[in-house]
DNA sequence: GTGTGTGAATGTCTTCACAGCT
DNA sequence: AGCTGTGAAGACATTCACACAC
């Protein structure tokens, strides 16, 4: 959700939905797994549950990448494996680069499930000279001075900033200047760049105020079930299904499951 | 989004959308940077440029709490600030625990941006016995053995996974009969909760392996203009507005910060 | 004149339900 | 018989465009 969008306003062809990629890598995670167990295949049902989405789903989505199941048995799990990595173009070797090495940097570098999929923390910089040749976790920090020579000698073009605020965009400026186009801010700013460039964004306090934003109604209805209370909802917890969160923005993102 | 929905499953009355709803912080972030600098009013126009979104979408979304613009004028920065804390719930203290104080966990106790929206964290929980009383961000981390009584002392219903993902399910059954509703999950892992729970999540490899599928994309469209290349597009980049990214999901899904 | 508020139109995503392949 | 793949229906979200209030 961020700001607008810049990908395909409303590709067709081998379009993809959006909706839909945001839920493969959650897909790849399962069958990663079941993969680990040497299961060999596995149907909608099941993968659909794993992954914490409903059947119909999955098999619409996996309806646009090509038909890969058995009809009256199922998908066969290394290939589908195969299959959703190199549409996610994880058969390729993504180097990235951390900006803003505080905490968050930090926690960021020392991620493990970033390497396990292609992605390649190439390089951290930070604006702070202290920090400069400091390794963490076992990369050195180099100053920011060099980002352009960094992102252009290492062929870096996705960027992750979690610097403060303030710095983000200028940050983002240089790193698109110097070749980058993809952009993953943590920084809880607003982020303009030229048409071309991908960002997402990921807002910790964001995520928060919609789960307070829920909490309030759940408080407000135990307290007047009658629907007349502060927040007053009066919804009708119509037979439905017994599923659970959701993920917010545009994308939407998909996010839990059920018992 | 993920999977169904617990939150009404299509309630009308007050009921928001949910892709307002995760509108909303946006809106009251770009607004408390008005406020700050003292801006009286701001038209529907300027503050969609400045939350990243644009103006048909930002009134569609107000008209949902009501009428609180001046026709010809704008809006009464003040008062929307106002009104949109107290649609959020941010009128109101939200005591939070973090269970997990590794990397990410410390980065999120740490975070300011927390505090400075009604969020308090009311508790660090750790499962390593080395960390019990250790200060992180000037708060002491307790064990987990006490997590039931800790949640219940401070009456949490909001609370943090950044715990490794096996621990993730089990700390969150905890949490969940200890009586927290509301969860946001750091760890890569599909989180069961029972009916009337809301989980949103945030994987930072998720929007990575996103982040390289349209990467992926461009790539192949240099390459291979006729589409024809690898990942054959074939897309038609349509005129469009000059925003930028989106976020997902899932829209949308998003959550961090800064360090 | 200016900019909000909103019905109507359009576009996207999800769910249904079943035909068709194994 | 079983489970995928998909048209068609429905729900939801965004955008348009303009009447109306200031």
């Amino acid at each position: 959700m961020a700001t607008g969008r810049t990908h395909r306003p409303a590709t067709r062809s081998r379009g993809i939905p959006e909706a839909t990629v945001a839920r493969l890598p959650l897909y790849l995670r399962a069958l990663t797994a079941l993969s680990e167990r040497s299961v060999p295949t596995v149907s909608s049902e099941e993968l659909a549950a794993a992954a914490g989405v409903n059947s119909a789903k999955l098999r619409k989505d996996f309806s646009y990448l090509g038909s890969y199941g058995t009809r009256g048995v199922g998908y066969d799990v290394e290939y589908l494996v195969y299959q959703i990595s190199r549409e996610l173009g994880l058969t390729q070797d993504w180097p990235v680069v951390i900006v803003g090495i505080g905490n968050l940097g930090a926690a960021l570098a020392n991620y493990g499930g970033f390497a396990s999929r292609g992605f390649r923390v190439a390089a951290l910089i930070d604006a702070d000279p202290a920090m400069a040749g400091k390794p963490v976790a076992g990369i050195p920090v180099q100053h920011s001075d060099d980002l352009e020579k960094i992102i252009q000698d290492n062929g870096v073009s996705i960027g992750v900033i979690a610097t403060p605020a303030g710095a983000a965009q200028p940050v983002c400026d240089r790193l698109v200047a110097a070749g980058v186009t993809s952009i993953l801010n943590f920084a809880p700013t607003v982020l303009s760049v030229p048409e071309g460039v991908d960002v997402r964004k990921v807002d910790l306090s964001i995520e928060l105020q919609i789960l307070a934003f829920h909490e309030q109604r759940k408080a407000g209805e135990e307290a007047h079930p009658d629907g007349t209370g502060p927040a007053a909802v009066t919804r009708e917890e119509s037979g439905d299904s017994a599923e659970s969160a959701d993920q917010g923005p545009d994308g939407d993102v998909p996010a839990v499951m059920p018992a």
